[in-house]
DNA sequence: CGCGAGCTTGATGCCGATCAATGCATGTGG
DNA sequence: CCACATGCATTGATCGGCATCAAGCTCGCG
């Protein structure tokens, strides 16, 4: 029914952050004309990773960084005894690629969720320019900085929440990235599974499902299947902040 | 009644980098040793926190990183609603404040849980001396990607594992890196409280007591209240791996 | 149309939370 | 020095939330 199942690989004129839509959110916040110019010759290449492929996998040679510039991602640990937690999801405007720093071998994968695009930012080359871009390093070292302000939440939700309250701050969660884009608050269309979300928020599926099933009984929601329509966040905030133990 | 309700701060002789035993784990990893005089210059003071005392506080304003010299802290967020989560334990040559640099605020409190010793590093210092030192910038850079992936860890086992999975974990990971030190790895002192573990661990104390007294049990530890040696550490390793699920 | 992946819903059981009592070490004031 | 208080740890009994097991259900697709 849509006109382009394909993506198309080849971009036939060069498409750089200076003309991106994303460059609010993604790496060149902030930066000059000058500056961007420079960024843009950098990230040179684009990449298209189509629905259920890797973008990178753990043990992978690290050598760049991925801005996702259209898409969703999850990235996702696998213990080698089957273990398996889902640690992030990512949408257009986010840096993926950041735990391949440390040990310049990848310890996640990063799947697409559906069809994307990413730029790919050679990292050696990121370090040499931000070297001289200060304000460049400044936001690179921000990101990272907020990476892992992200990953302490998480451990928050994770550590102190019950189900439901943690699936009422997951849904805020994605609400208010997808309004930073520019998105409706109250109207979404989940890019993952239950399986996947519970993965996240280190739940069961089927609990997944039933904490969706409650919050339709109680009209914060409305589900059907992956759209989801927010009929009261404020009741959903009231679940994450007090809840009423 | 005391003539000095503020710590010694000043040190008598300048301690520097170059001289300190914790050079080959800290920020100074790698560098020659001009790079090192010239990262001294930036590490000017030392701070002393009395046990129970907080480096700094969510919300406080973020100026500094913090290297551990001596001594042991946790992090931690407390959430409005009286939530609260451990999210790391800190010891000598690990860097803390990297949480602050994404919002010039810090987001979570450090708390001293001994009497202890940080060397003050000047963010902005920092910033521009890597853009200067590109063994620094580096390295710099990989610290902060092993704490994403370290925090991603926490998640892993917050998500998937079973009380006593955590606990092995957590032990593991306390005599890594107390043998990284040159300390033993069979023999420990534990700095924080059942509490304080099982926040870091998603449980109550008493679920982390429990499980203390059955890994004294089933032989793999001897525990005297915080001081615990480990006897069988390959089985403490199995409920990390496989664990029989 | 029939298959399969993903979702929902119910029944049951277990792990860890909760409540409660006791033990143990340290510290303080009488 | 002892009595008592305080903070932390251990242990037991009970309870509840979520996992687990087990059917059906929905929807997209070959």
């Amino acid at each position: 029914m849509q006109p382009a199942p394909t993506t198309i690989r080849l971009e036939p004129f060069k498409v750089a952050c200076s003309g991106c839509n994303l460059r609010e959110l993604c790496l060149p916040v902030g930066m000059s004309d000058e500056q961007m110019d420079r960024l843009d010759a950098i990230v040179a290449t684009r990449r298209s990773v189509s629905r259920g492929e890797a973008l990178f996998r753990v043990g992978g040679a690290f050598s760049s960084l991925y801005a996702v510039r259209t898409g969703f991602f999850k990235t996702c640990l696998s213990s080698e005894d089957g273990r398996d937690q889902v640690t992030g999801f990512h949408m257009a405007g986010e840096l993926l690629g950041l735990d391949g720093i440390g040990t310049d071998r990848h310890t996640c994968d990063a799947i697409a969720l559906e069809d994307s695009q990413v730029c790919v930012i050679g990292y050696h080359q990121l370090e040499d320019l931000s070297r001289e871009l200060s304000d460049l390093q400044r936001h690179f070292h921000r990101i990272m900085s907020r990476e892992i302000v992200r990953d302490h939440g998480v451990m928050l939700l994770l550590g102190s929440m019950r189900a439901e309250e943690r699936l009422a701050a997951f849904l805020l969660n994605l609400t208010q990235r997808l309004r930073t884009r520019g998105f409706s608050a109250s109207s979404l269309v989940l890019r993952m599974t239950r399986e996947e979300i519970g993965s996240y928020l280190g739940l069961k599926l089927e609990t997944v499902s039933r904490a969706f099933s409650k919050f339709q009984d109680d009209g914060l929601l409305d589900v059907k299947q992956r759209q989801i329509q927010v009929l009261n966040p404020d009741a959903l905030q009231a679940l994450v902040n007090g809840s009423g133990c």
